[in-house]
DNA sequence: TTTGTATTTAGAATCATTCTAACTCTTGAC
DNA sequence: GTCAAGAGTTAGAATGATTCTAAATACAAA
């Protein structure tokens, strides 16, 4: 049984997209709940995959298409990590990304862009930062030492 | 007149490439030259316009692989920003890099990683990170100011 | 010299993304 | 309800940056 109303994400997916003068549709409304089944910063082909699971006729131009308009709205963040693809974060709070070069994983990192403030010099205004890390999670940092420990 | 000996960066790219078991080529060394004589992170395709002027038959593909083993000989790092082309920088120091929205230009900022450390979560071990900042240089924001004020 | 390897080169291939143009759906007069 | 206008979706082409490939060239050591 579906609930008469909409579920809370959907609420907040309406008036943002009305807000941005779009609209609210099923693959958006797609796009977004793959993005926040798993927050694992997915690529666009990641989502494409996903998407397409739940909705098989889904295109790629329309994850693309799907992805600006959340990202437009304020719902989605992209994070550019490496040359690679973009990625994509419903985490829309001001952190910055780890990349672990052990398992491949890329983690919420709480460091806020305002930290970096003060260390800019005078007269400069920033309008968007973006921070990104690469090295080894706590696992697989443990895991590494272990390793060379027993030899 | 040609001096008889080597320039310190000349003798310091000899040195490095050895280090790294890669042989010193005039289009190494022009490459090198392209990147300090104007410090203003050119991307590869504009490393190309400049060296081709002075070694008119270096070619793309020579370019990214003297910027390659530049590289990795750690007289040169690559610098991301935005989606686009990659750009070089031949400042070694720990900096970050912010991007002008106003003229265009990449600037190096005295922000070290370094000061990121304290932020990271318990147990990470960063190997390599990079901070990228947008917004008005001072020289950009001063304008803006100026001409919202004059109305 | 000779010979093996590193480097350079042009062009093809690849990858992520954007663009194009046709089709479909929604919305809002009437 | 009908229908036109606009918004969104779609497949596939086009683009831009980079990497790959294979042949030619330059080098360095034997
Ligand atoms: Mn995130
Ligand atoms: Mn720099
Ligand atoms: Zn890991
Ligand atoms: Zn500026």
């Amino acid at each position: 049984m579906k609930s008469e109303r909409a579920t809370l994400p959907d609420r907040e997916l309406n008036d943002r997209l009305a807000a941005s003068g779009l609209r609210f549709t099923a693959q958006r409304q797609q796009v977004l709940a793959v993005l926040l089944k798993r927050r694992d910063h997915p690529t666009a082909e990641e989502v494409f995959i996903r998407a397409k699971s739940q909705m098989p006729d889904i295109s790629m131009a329309t994850v693309y298409n799907c992805l600006d308009a959340l990202t437009q709205c304020g719902l989605v963040r992209q994070v550019h990590m490496d040359r690679g693809a973009a990625r994509y974060c419903p985490n829309m709070s001001d952190h910055s990304h780890f990349r672990c070069e052990g398992c491949g994983r890329v983690h919420d990192i709480d460091l806020a862009s305002e930290a970096l403030r003060p260390h800019l010099p005078r007269g400069f205004q920033v309008s968007h930062s973006e921070v990104s890390l690469h090295g080894l999670c706590a696992d697989c940092a443990r895991n590494s030492a272990a390793r060379s420990s027993a030899k």
